[in-house]
DNA sequence: ATAGGTGCTGTACCATGGTACGGAGTCAAG
DNA sequence: CTTGACTCCGTACCATGGTACAGCACCTAT
């Protein structure tokens, strides 16, 4: 039992109301108790939503952090581990994607900056 | 004109026959002549595909990545210019937040590696 | 000449992650 | 004691980027 409201959570958490509400129907967030019919929440909800949004910047789908955050529950090392490992890879992946992505498209912008005679030529900037 | 069928392109392109289908639909590939209501592509359209998914690799949505394919039919270097350095700037964000991400998990993975004493804190794994 | 593999069309459906009501009740300040 | 901000609930709707038919035509190899 805490004292914010669904709006202060809402706020300390970086989202909208709804999505607080939309977190709690799909179980990441358990249902708070109630003050008068008032969901009151607690710092436990704060770091557990702030969870949430680190976990979605990972990368990870709402659906994987329900089960990170029942393994968190449950102790469960070797699943949490693997879990993390499998990101971890799949982070360096994305990372060395968008390093290249990144090199292209300050080729293009140099290509394209000025009206020197050069082309610019968008569509095949990324290749190679 | 070309010699190619949808599903050679598509495989060309690494996408399915429906995602041609379905870029096509968008304006984002031209509709291509027909050779007796089959439709031939040629080694521009695939060159055009894989821009497409380099693209949404580093981030466009596919209504930007229309834009940007009308922009090099215009030559507007200005507006292409913008547009790439504005994504640059986004990527960098992205890669700045995935290397935080990264590191937590790393962080995690070595404290639920093994059954030691040491608390396996999945949700805090994000803090700091 | 027949069976598979493609191709055609249109429309419907899917997953993900929210966002937006409407109509009611509650709470705190002026 | 009223006004305005906030909350409740359920359901519907949204954007993005596809994916899946159904029902038909065509071409090629066996």
């Amino acid at each position: 039992m805490g004292t914010l409201t669904i709006g202060k959570l809402a706020a300390k958490g970086g989202v909208g109301v709804e999505t607080v509400r939309y977190y709690q129907r799909r179980g990441l967030l358990a249902e708070p108790t109630r003050d008068n019919g008032i969901r009151r929440y607690g710092d436990d909800d704060v770091h557990r939503l702030r969870f949430i949004r680190s976990a979605q910047a990972a990368g990870f789908t709402l659906e994987e952090i329900g089960e990170l955050l029942s393994l968190d529950a449950l102790q469960d090392r070797t699943r949490a581990h693997a879990l993390a490992e499998a990101r971890i890879v799949a982070i360096d992946a994305k990372i060395v994607e968008l390093q290249s992505a990144r090199a292209s498209l300050a080729r293009l912008a140099t290509e394209c900056a000025g009206n020197t005679s050069v082309a610019c030529p968008i569509i095949s900037a990324f290749e190679a």
